[in-house]
DNA sequence: CGGTAGTTTAATAGGTCTATTAAATAGGTG
DNA sequence: CACCTATTTAATAGACCTATTAAACTACCG
């Protein structure tokens, strides 16, 4: 088979699978419908997975990963002071979000209204980069002690800035259908929001 | 028939479709099971409300309003400068979302997986206080050329706020699955993070 | 060329869901 | 009581969904 331009029916299915969950969530998407789109046999999809939750546990333990872990994926610029390390994770939590916009909604979803079929991944999370938490918590707390920053934790500025982050992509299909947002606002908006996060956590944690 | 003690089976559809819907979605809640939750037959539902999509507009129409109205309702404290208006708004929308900790999910879920169905009730929401947010803005701006807040928009502000209040109430459920947490360190959270929210927002609106 | 393992399909069981229909029941009014 | 309207139920049509099974197809290997 020439695996270079034909795919496997496995990847295909995993592909299809993976956008359409994005797209519509795990109920609203059925086997059927992901054969259809791949053009195969409903059957095969459940030879391929057993199940849909096998399916879904497959494409979204890696999603997960993605989306918890890659907060201090890149705390370890060593050399920048914590407002600038600070400013850097923002932004690269926002580029992240960006590229993957339907995936806050889906892990929530997800969460909230199957938490027993979704917690089976939850030991798989656990590897959060304590030590990275460690060190940049030092920082932190140096200097808050310096009389840099203001008293606050940093369990507190991560909550605000994934708080601030993700609404964003939660409320752009919203703001789609209500205020009806052409393609350029949008672009504009995310641009622009991207900006604000940034200087309204930095300009908040001032003394 | 006693109306004091005995509802409607109206009513009683009514407020156990709410509950249902707000627990588990739209998709997940089917006219059978609020049906067996009421004690009735399931062809009542349909008597009283005919579909299901009516059943859930009729609920909703009003959770929608009381979602979006809620944040200009009560900018009308004249006396009061603009960041202790702001601060009241801050408070006062958090609290409504505690009260409905539920909502956003659902609203937002239903926004982004059946645009259709939801743009209908799109139109009953265009009634935002338009002068509140004129005099708010105007107030806003005076306080910006005055030199007392740094450069921003009302719209940054309340989207700033609105992220920071829904998201808390978003992540709560994951936070209690992963992290396990127990209902006091819950509602410490929530009163933690209330005062917060207001110490982030007023803060990074300095000069 | 025959066999064999892996892949794909057709068919279907068994379940649930929404919505409708016709029949049963209740409660009030003349 | 007889009637009438509104409520409630039982039964079911029709659609779709997940998962399984057995049969067909494909390609490779000896």
């Amino acid at each position: 088979m020439d695996v270079n331009t034909e795919q496997s029916m496995e990847q295909s299915i995993l592909e299809t699978a993976e956008r359409l969950f994005l797209e519509k969530g795990f109920v609203l998407t059925s086997t059927t419908e992901i054969a259809k789109e791949v053009g195969c046999n409903q059957a095969l999809v459940h030879y391929y997975f057993r199940t849909k939750d096998n399916l879904f546990n497959t494409i979204f333990e890696q999603k997960f990963k993605l989306f918890f872990q890659h907060i201090f994926d890149l705390g370890n610029l060593d050399e920048l002071s914590f407002t600038d390390k600070l400013k850097h994770i923002i932004e690269s939590h926002f580029d992240m979000l960006n590229a993957n916009p339907k995936l806050p909604l889906l892990i929530i979803s997800e969460f909230s209204r199957r938490p027993e079929q979704v917690g089976i991944l939850k030991e798989k999370l656990q590897t959060v980069p304590q030590k990275l938490f460690e060190k940049l918590n030092a920082q932190l707390n140096a200097e808050i002690s310096a009389g840099k920053i203001r008293q606050t934790t940093l369990a507190d500025l991560i909550l605000t800035m994934v708080s601030l982050n993700v609404s964003l992509f939660l409320f752009i299909p919203i703001a789609g259908e209500i205020a009806s947002l052409n393609e350029a606002q949008r672009q504009f908006m995310i641009v622009h929001r991207r900006e604000e996060h940034v200087n309204v956590i930095l300009n908040s944690i001032r003394p």
